[in-house]
DNA sequence: ATTGTTAATGGAAGTCATTTTCAATAAGGA
DNA sequence: TCCTTATTGAAAATGACTTCCATTAACAAT
């Protein structure tokens, strides 16, 4: 994030994407903010330091980071996607509390015991249903603190 | 749904609600069918038997199923709300596993270790973030047995 | 059974997040 | 510098719902 420290931009270029300006304005955004952000969010930030910038491209843009491994996609349930910056190519396993009023999402980390029996429920129903797991998701729903 | 078996009619006048002829065949439809419908699925088998019925109603009566206590919704991720006919008020507790390609939904029984993991996990959030949990979801991303 | 009030209906039009189209532009290898 | 081709952004399209509104039909009261 300073110094030579961009880690990304040789991801990027090496999934064959382009470096260009408004990725990389984005991408700024992306790794000053500390939320989980709308696409509409991070247009109106980007669009502050890079008032050129398209919400078109904000969408492309996210979706490439996505596919690049940099930024994680996660649907909140209210019909508007939210993406935050990873910290860590690998992310370590967590949760996620998502407030039903703001929207808010707060990650939780996950607690071994309760990481490990839902690893135990996914191998069982990959046997018992033949259903191919990928990647299991556990929300709470609820109200945030200032919500509630 | 045989005899005099409608328990759900009582419950809808219960709530303040007419019971309309149109209303009457989208619970006939959502009560033969047993997977999790999308309103477009249930639009689709209402009008083969009462081709007067429009999307809207639909819409509106899943809505008003689901505040009577009726039907569940299911936010299946994919931008299409599912909707199901539950067998009994209060539901055993489950989980889904939700097909990435076809969008197919299989209900998996909760485990009661993990269930109770969950719950304590819960309690823990209240307490530490100050969230008020409401109802967590597991649902387990990946792919059915005909999509893998 | 008839009436009157008011909820319910359905078609059309509107939202809202996201995607597609397409002509213009700009990366970055040659 | 040139050239190919990915990328851009404005506008239009999409798709799942929702809202509007004039018409219709439940059903409570007569």
């Amino acid at each position: 994030m300073r110094g030579h420290g961009r880690w990304f931009h040789g991801r990027i270029r090496g999934c064959g994407y382009r470096l260009t300006l408004p990725r990389m304005k984005i991408i700024e955004v992306l790794n000053s903010s500390n939320g989980h952000l709308s696409a509409e969010d991070v247009f109106v930030k980007v669009h502050r330091i890079y008032p050129a910038v398209g919400l078109t491209t904000v969408y492309r843009t996210l979706e490439m980071l996505v596919a690049s491994g940099i930024v994680v996609k996660i649907d909140a349930g209210d019909g508007k996607a939210r993406y935050k910056f990873k910290k860590t190519l690998e992310e370590e396993p967590h949760f996620h509390l998502i407030c039903k009023k703001c929207g808010n999402i707060i990650d939780v980390k996950a607690d071994k015991e309760l990481e490990k029996n839902i690893h135990r429920a996914k191998e069982e129903y990959i046997k018992r249903y033949r259903f191919k797991v990928d990647n299991p998701q556990l929300r709470f729903y609820g109200y945030c603190e200032s919500c509630k």
